[in-house]
DNA sequence: GCCTAGGTCCCGTGA
DNA sequence: TCACGGGGCCTAGGC
């Protein structure tokens, strides 16, 4: 890794154009061509840059740019693409070169995968005697995050976002439009559940009978557990009451945590868990399009109940 | 600006945990009290990070992590929320400070304002009698891209994306509804533009009876003034020719471009452009449902064309 | 290789 | 302040 502190400006050109005009700012080169340009704010986005991979070349600068004061010209160059950046380099102000090695990488917990999982293991949250049939219930147009069955034995169709956006909505509405065609399924309830829900995705919502779930990760892991899955640091995190459990308001829908014991106590037929049914289906996505033109020219995706 | 190489573990905690083992990374600590953890592969997102407002507090480290070979804890804290980042070093490899000062920005050419506007100035793109009526036209359910009419005299709703996916096609689908419902306009055709389209977009706005028109920003800007819009460079990017005009296929739909010539001549009554009518609107953007509750109980959001 | 969907998305803009 | 929508989004995963 070389760092460089210098006077500079700077050009994109490739899926649009961009423009640095002369500044001093940090060159971050990494060992695989790529090369970030960031000033001392914003956020993590650099000002510019180039995704490796990526060669940089270090020219002398064209006589009427040296006369301008460029004393170096950068030109990194993308490998796959015609994406350029072109840093005209005024005054160096630091120069150093780092070893960093392979990074070992990171480990996350707490994203929609995981929020999935616990919320198959934990269906009751839904309401009294819910059961789960599967995780990724898969249709013609994708797969439902999760499919349920409600206390009378109707089932349930749920999607799951962190940020409950409009979108996902319109994802579930598909979902019901379809499910509803079966028969024997038919007729099938929405669910809308997420760790937040935007005010304009939950009047769609229930303009359209969707129910809308606001879930508590932190509540849902267990605050007996808080640190349990980071594991393997040097230095753990164990103030974790300290951290203020759920931002957000709670939704009146929310059903209180059932206890570890009531976990193994399920209403239906199929067990959840990591090697229960429904893993076989998990990681799969929505077919493409082109794929099922049969599906396509028969139907349209409409809405299933106009209040 | 604070650069630090140090072989270091990082524990985030807040939206989600993240676990980074003990590795040689970059350290970077912005004005702002941000920081970022950078390796030296991946692309431009670090492996960890604190978004500013932060403070940064370097502590002595407790006793069993000093134990462990901590020599340093740094604590990075969120100034409004809970978020928080433990940077816990083993050892400084390196370490400088620079003064930066306030960077100037970026500018930025070729985004979907920019194709906007393009589109605007040539709606003869669409066909032959085209003319405009008004771009981001409002309606209660938010703005329409571009709204036009063609040579029969029937109005043309257009959704504008860079990139075609498969929710501009429900947003234009959304629109199409709420527009076909005024008997003065009825019946309003969908064009779906954009820069790319996807197969899954392109199959179900065919589906919906909604063309779809990929556009070519380079070609609409024109070969003549590439240069022109990247102005006050020390260094401007002289070779154009030698970057490929249009990455991706140019579908049959897509007519010729009008010369520049031909930008003066308009079919109807409204003239485009950054002074013309249409101005006054632009830059809106979908009203919040919660304003509009009579809106919402009185319909749903539906498809106009099951084919 | 393309394509889809999630993200500690970030970030500008407008209400 | 919050919420919505774009992004050179990036990035992981399936096909």
């Amino acid at each position: 890794m070389r760092l460089v502190i210098a006077r500079c400006s700077v050009d994109y050109i490739g899926r649009l154009r961009a423009h640095l005009p002369l500044a001093t700012r940090l060159l971050l080169v990494k060992a695989d061509g790529s090369v970030l340009v960031h000033s001392d704010g914003g956020s993590y986005k650099p000002l510019n840059w180039m995704s490796p991979p990526a060669t940089l070349r270090i020219i002398e600068p064209a006589p009427e740019d040296a006369e301008l004061g460029v004393m170096q010209t950068w030109n990194v160059q993308h490998a796959k693409s015609d994406d350029r950046l072109v840093i005209s380099i005024h005054e160096l102000m630091h120069e150093s070169s780092h070893d960093l090695g392979v990074d070992p990488g990171l480990v996350k917990d707490g994203v929609e995968a995981d929020l999935q999982r616990l919320l198959a293991e934990q269906i009751t949250l839904l309401g009294d005697g819910y059961s789960l049939i599967r995780r990724e219930y898969m249709t013609a147009i994708g797969p439902v995050d999760i499919l349920a069955r409600d206390g009378h034995g109707r089932t349930v169709a749920i999607e799951l976002k962190r940020r409950g956006d409009i979108d996902g909505v319109e994802q579930l509405t598909r979902y019901l439009e379809l499910l509803n065609r079966d028969p024997l399924m038919a007729p099938v309830k929405g669910v809308y559940a997420a760790q937040q829900i935007k005010p304009q995705a939950r009047v769609l919502a229930q303009d359209r009978g969707i129910d809308c779930l606001t879930l508590d990760y932190d509540a849902m892991r267990g605050v007996d557990d808080v640190d349990s899955r980071c594991a393997g640091s040097t230095t753990s995190i164990r103030a974790s009451s300290d951290v203020t459990p759920g931002r957000g308001t709670v939704v009146p829908v929310q059903r209180h945590i059932e206890s570890a014991d009531d976990r193994n106590r399920w209403g239906g037929g199929v067990c959840p868990g990591t090697t229960g049914a429904g893993q076989d289906h998990c990681r799969r996505r929505r077919p493409r399009l082109r794929e099922r033109p049969d599906y396509v020219r028969r139907s349209c995706w409409g809405i299933p109940a106009c209040v």
